[in-house]
RNA sequence: GGCCCGGUGGCAGAGUGGUUAUGCAGAGGACUGCAAAUCCUUGUACGUCGGUUCGAUUCCGGCCCGGGCCUCCA
């Protein structure tokens, strides 16, 4: 089965037709680089990373080039500067570094290539310059303008024509514009802001054109897919469209897909609205950020997804049950690291990982049913473990050691070791009073123990 | 005003023109000294009104409700 994805261009599902087989290349519009990213920031890392990660799958990891940019000049930027008085450079580098550590702790996968807008200014003037001569962008006081009705088809990506756009305005009109449509490529900086040198003074990018200049730079004129969230199909995306189409005269993308919003009691979460929480500030809260992941993953990407911290809590609970699975066969070893044919089919199918998750507790259950006899079950709990390590490896779950998973750091093991000695001591001689005073004990401090046949085991809840 | 989504059982959430989603929570049972984990069984569904159809939760239309974009936003 190949992939199918749904196309925004298209409205619809679509087979997945790389240009080339032996190089599929997305790019993905990262965050720019002035605050902690909130949950509705990190959807879209998780999405995608799960869609890099199928896409490696089947074309191979050193078929695929995932591109995430940081964009690093943004005038949000430099009214965080100025607002807190820290210098832009010393912004950008420390956001950056957040949310590189808050996306590893959602366990994203680095992208291939992650570059740097402020590395790719030249490429911004080249393409602005390009898309003057070209009759498409004019200079005005300092500013260079796309001119939307140079371009016949503009507004096929969000379905919307320059009439519909001029009677919704909502914002007065720059009096600059040639058209209330057009946007800005380039526009003048003045002393204490970050400017460049350019054909019109100094000045700084637009917002679009950035990830123009360098989707062309590292993945060529035309490439496969891009993505991003709902909210950046127009304008963003519009425009990256207008610009690289019309400065390369070419076809800019052929696969676009948007994930839906986080919302919050049915609202979107965004940092306007001022309901948003950040992916620090529930990591900070103890929330683990494996279950975290699961959530994001738990509804279809372009649905719209509550996430509450009673929904992480479930989804924890959930990973406490594969890994309690995995658990239990962790002396077999898996003989496969293909994941089930069904699993695949679902994340094939425009990336349904609720259908794929739904997989894996299939596959969960009739590995503990199996569990009752081992040895003659080697070989297919072997598979099933397999298949669930596999699965779990390409929603990036699943990955730690189910000890590791239970146990967690602490460095009390040593105590609840003895207690654990002291109880089966205790029930030896009958003394359940003890022995039930011990479990009481240490689930008092979040220690749950567990009695088997072979022993007594214990979980950090 | 223009354009666009969505409304599934207690909750979350897939999916389908006629046959089990799945998970969490609940109930009962097995197992257990007791528990937990695990397994088995189990209940309550497809906003509303019409239409098409032998048959619609699934297709079409109206309505109601919720949300989004048209400005920065993942």
């Amino acid at each position: 089965m190949t992939i199918k994805v749904h196309n925004t261009l298209a409205r619809e599902k679509q087979e997945f037709e790389p240009i080339d087989p032996n190089n599929v290349r997305m790019y993905v519009c990262g965050p720019t680089v002035y605050d902690l990213a909130h949950i509705g920031n990190a959807r879209p890392v998780v999405v995608f990373d799960t869609f890099a990660r199928l896409l490696r799958y089947v074309y191979g990891a050193e078929h695929v080039t995932y591109v995430r940019n940081i964009t690093d000049v943004e005038d949000k930027i430099i009214e965080a500067s100025l607002k807190s008085g820290e210098p832009i450079e010393s912004i950008t580098k420390r956001t950056t570094q957040a949310y590189h550590d808050d996306m590893a702790a959602l366990g994203a996968l680095e992208p291939d290539i992650e570059p740097r807008a402020t590395d790719h200014i030249q490429e911004m003037i080249d393409m602005s310059a390009d898309l003057i001569k070209k009759g498409h962008a004019y200079e005005a006081e300092g500013h260079v303008l796309f001119s939307v009705s140079s371009m016949a088809d503009y507004g096929e990506l969000s379905r919307r024509n320059r009439e519909d756009m001029i009677a919704g305005a909502r914002v007065e009109v720059a009096p600059y514009k040639k058209d209330p449509a057009d946007f800005v490529l380039w526009k003048p900086s003045n002393d204490d802001q970050p400017g460049w040198d350019s054909p019109w003074g100094k000045g700084r990018p637009g917002w679009h054109i950035e990830c123009s200049a360098m989707s062309r730079v590292h993945l060529g004129e035309t490439f496969d897919l891009h993505g991003g969230g709902l909210d950046l199909t127009f304008p963003h995306h519009e425009n990256e469209i207008a610009q690289s189409k019309c400065c390369n005269e070419k076809p800019y993308v052929n696969y676009w897909m948007h994930n839906g919003y986080v919302v919050v009691n049915g609202e979107k979460m965004s940092k306007s609205l001022g309901n948003f929480f950040t992916v620090r500030q529930l990591l900070d809260e103890g929330l683990s950020g494996e279950a975290l992941r699961l959530t994001l993953l738990s509804g279809h990407y372009r649905q719209p997804l509550d996430v509450t911290r009673e929904k992480v809590a479930e989804f924890k609970t959930q990973l406490d049950r594969f890994y309690g699975a995995l658990q239990s066969v962790e002396k077999i070893e898996a003989n496969t690291t293909e994941a089930s044919e069904a699993f695949l089919d679902a994340l094939k199918d425009d990336l349904n990982t609720p259908l794929a998750l739904s997989v894996l507790h299939e596959i969960t259950t009739e590995l503990n049913k199996t569990g009752t006899d081992r040895k003659s079950h080697r070989k297919a709990l072997g598979r099933l473990k397999g298949q669930l390590i596999a699965g779990g490896y390409l929603l990036g779950i699943l990955q730690s050691d189910p000890e590791v998973w239970f146990k967690g750091e602490g460095d009390d093991e040593q105590d609840i070791e003895k207690l654990i000695i002291e109880r089966i001591e205790a029930k030896k001689s009958k003394d359940f009073a003890r022995a039930d005073a011990i479990r009481d004990e240490l689930a008092a401090t979040g220690i749950e123990l567990l009695d088997s046949p072979t022993g007594t085991t214990w979980r950090r809840k």
